[in-house]
DNA sequence: TATTTTTATCAAAATATTACCACAATGATA
DNA sequence: TATCATTGTGGTAATATTTTGATAAAAATA
């Protein structure tokens, strides 16, 4: 699920997108200052940003975007304004995956440059998403807030199994066979340091101990 | 300098889009108007169309695709339209280098896919950077600050393999598989030797080792 | 509750993998 | 054939990872 973080100081305006977002089955924070907004930055991995540029209070768009780059420097932000001379000042930016919308808009086309954004930026990659995790299954690696969590092959593997059929429970057997291969005639207890390893490594996976069977990932 | 013909009714998006492209160094004509697009066509050349296929007056995007067609069959078109049905007719057209994009769609698209056309049907060098390094794939030669490397053909194999998909994890076995192919059944030790004369003549390439599994450029 | 079985944790030991180098083998070229 | 550039090989050193084994903790069982 794609986390939307939504900053516009109208609030008829903000509730309205939002309840737009929600039933097009995004996750939603939304911030009617522009101060909070600032704050909020870096706390989560946030997927778009939808900006007002003129906010009631001394922050503004243009902060924001400052902040919001100086930590990632490619999630895309959609830029709204009411007034034409801003996009200037935005085409100046040169930054990222940026997009403008002119006010007024109607909410009908901010979903629909959304769901397309969304759909340009994330689709042709392969990536699933935990919790506050992005496991990227071609690169072979896990950020957690933009940075790198470093597996080593096998935690990785381990990972990529559970991901690959969640809720799943594998026996000890079933793990080394998939992990190990059919080959492996070691001792079973390598299971358990092996995800002893990943739960230090990654602890909000929620990786359940079947007593006398095995693992699970919820 | 590339000349793009824009072409769209709706007044604010088309001088949008023209400040998009005018930032982007593109010298460009916007008509708002089918009728004065038609009688333009043929007056000067034009590298690039981008043509809305529903104009508010008699002449559709259509009417301008086959008069520009009648007098160039290559030039490439870019066709914009809010209709879904409208992709099927277009599709049917079967005419020059054509595109579509889907309205609403953002001005960032739009350019990146303005970027790739002119680039294809323009220009035939391909030319990848990195860091200080400039790689012309189809020259297979590596420029550091204009001074050449010499890379062997093995070693610009597996240069040109890590740019191709930037950041992807490539194991002993994928990169065997690419650059000595599948007949090969050496060791895998080679693929560390050439991964190490890589790095010692392109220092500045990020090469990480995943342990166990194999190499990536980052 | 006491006992047994299973799992968690940790650090040291064992193992596996990679970097590096020099040299041998190969293959193209003059 | 001699020369040259390139590629493959094997050994060693350096590193990263995994396994092991001991003990503590937790869960099931009687």
């Amino acid at each position: 699920m794609y986390k939307i973080c939504l900053v516009e100081d109208e609030i008829s305006l903000n509730n309205l997108i939002k309840s737009y977002m929600e039933k097009e089955g995004y996750d939603v924070i939304q911030f009617y200052k522009g101060n909070d907004a600032l704050e909020y930055i870096g706390k989560e991995k946030i997927d778009l940003w939808v900006l007002d540029i003129m906010l009631g209070d001394s922050i503004s768009g243009y902060d924001l975007i400052k902040k919001i780059r100086s930590l990632d420097k490619n999630v895309p932000v959609i830029f709204t304004s009411a007034r034409d001379q801003d996009l200037d000042k935005i085409l100046g930016l040169e930054l990222g995956s940026d997009d403008y919308i002119a006010k007024p808009y109607s909410p009908k086309e901010l979903m629909l440059r959304i769901n397309n954004i969304l759909k340009r930026v994330y689709t042709n990659s392969n990536i699933i998403k935990y919790d506050d995790y992005e496991i990227d299954i071609d690169k072979r690696i896990v950020l957690h807030n933009n940075k790198e969590i470093n597996l080593t092959t096998l935690e990785f593997d381990l990972l990529y199994m559970f991901l690959s059929n969640k809720g799943k429970s594998y026996s000890r057997d079933d793990i080394l066979n998939i992990i190990w291969g059919e080959n492996y005639f070691g001792s079973d207890r390598v299971v358990d340091d092996l995800i002893r390893r990943l739960r230090k490594k990654m602890p909000k996976l929620n990786i359940n101990t079947i007593y006398g069977f095995g693992y699970r990932l919820t």
